[in-house]
DNA sequence: CGTTCATGTAACATTTGAAGATACTATAGC
DNA sequence: GCTATAGTATCTTCAAATGTTACATGAACG
């Protein structure tokens, strides 16, 4: 459906964001709670999305050996490291270092020097907030986000 | 078209960011350096988009008394206030506060308290971000990233 | 064994919001 | 009145993320 210029004005409209990174934090507390194995469908569904997706996100959290996973009967997710040796940081570059920012250059490169000044200083700007996210997220192991006392997994109801 | 799984993995994709910003910082620089009324279509051309989508994006800066249209014959666009009183924060907030960033919380509110800690740290780091951003912008002004001699517009290709 | 349950992943479909395009109105100068 | 311009509503297109389906692989269990 087309969006009139009145409401483009007046309501800010959802954005589409990433939140793989959020999501993964979530599931992996959840995986701290228990030794045993937990299977894509249920931890899928707690992140309230589907086997696939799941599966397709957490790949690159099992190359960098933040988690394991076994295939077959009783197989399933775990963690393969305490949380208290996993940063943030660990997770975001897991998943592939995602873009962090909305907003960005025109790729248009035309010489112009108007426009080069005006990259520069887009560049530096972000360059500078994604040093904080960095130092940030260096900083903070997934202990320290994680709760005291045992969570129930919400499995989010079937679509 | 569909993505594969293995050029998901590798490359970064483009990722669609909102150049807005840059786009409007460009212009700005450009309509200083002349008194002169510069019309949408020339304007447009040179941030690469057309008549219609620069007007649209053009409107929250008039409205905002950083710029000046026009109508009717002979008419167009020009500064309202000098370079040195134009800060990028200005811009910022006149076209609306566009979303900074491109990650964040799945909005789904399960009140998980492991949810409610994830999110609080990705809130706070995002804000500290956000906080970055805005001191930044709100110290520079245009003439700061202006050049110094005359650039001419460049007037990208008809489409 | 072979059946079942799980992961791994390729290939396809859907969705969504931005960006672009079109068409029209209003207005100002000639 | 004619032409050139802004203003804007509405429609169309596009791209990338996300969701979905399908199937291959592998491990346990009878």
């Amino acid at each position: 459906m087309a969006v009139s210029d009145a409401e483009r004005a007046t309501k800010g409209f959802t954005m589409n964001r990433d939140t793989r990174l959020s999501d993964v934090l979530h599931v992996l507390l959840h995986m701290d709670q228990t030794k045993e194995l937990l299977t894509s469908d249920v931890l899928s569904r707690s992140m309230g999305t589907n086997p696939a997706v799941f599966r397709r996100t957490m790949a690159g959290l099992r190359e960098a050996g933040l988690v394991r996973s076994e295939k077959g009967h009783g197989g399933g997710w775990q963690l393969a490291r305490p949380l208290c040796e996993i940063t943030l940081l660990d997770v975001y570059e897991a998943l592939g270092r995602p873009n962090l920012f909305a907003i960005g250059n025109r790729s248009g490169n035309s010489g112009c020097l108007v426009e080069k000044n005006v990259n520069a200083v887009m560049v530096d700007t972000m360059e500078a907030a994604a040093a904080l996210f960095t130092e940030r997220f260096e900083t903070i192991t997934l202990d320290k986000i994680a709760p005291r006392e045992p969570v129930p997994l919400n499995i989010h109801a079937d679509r």
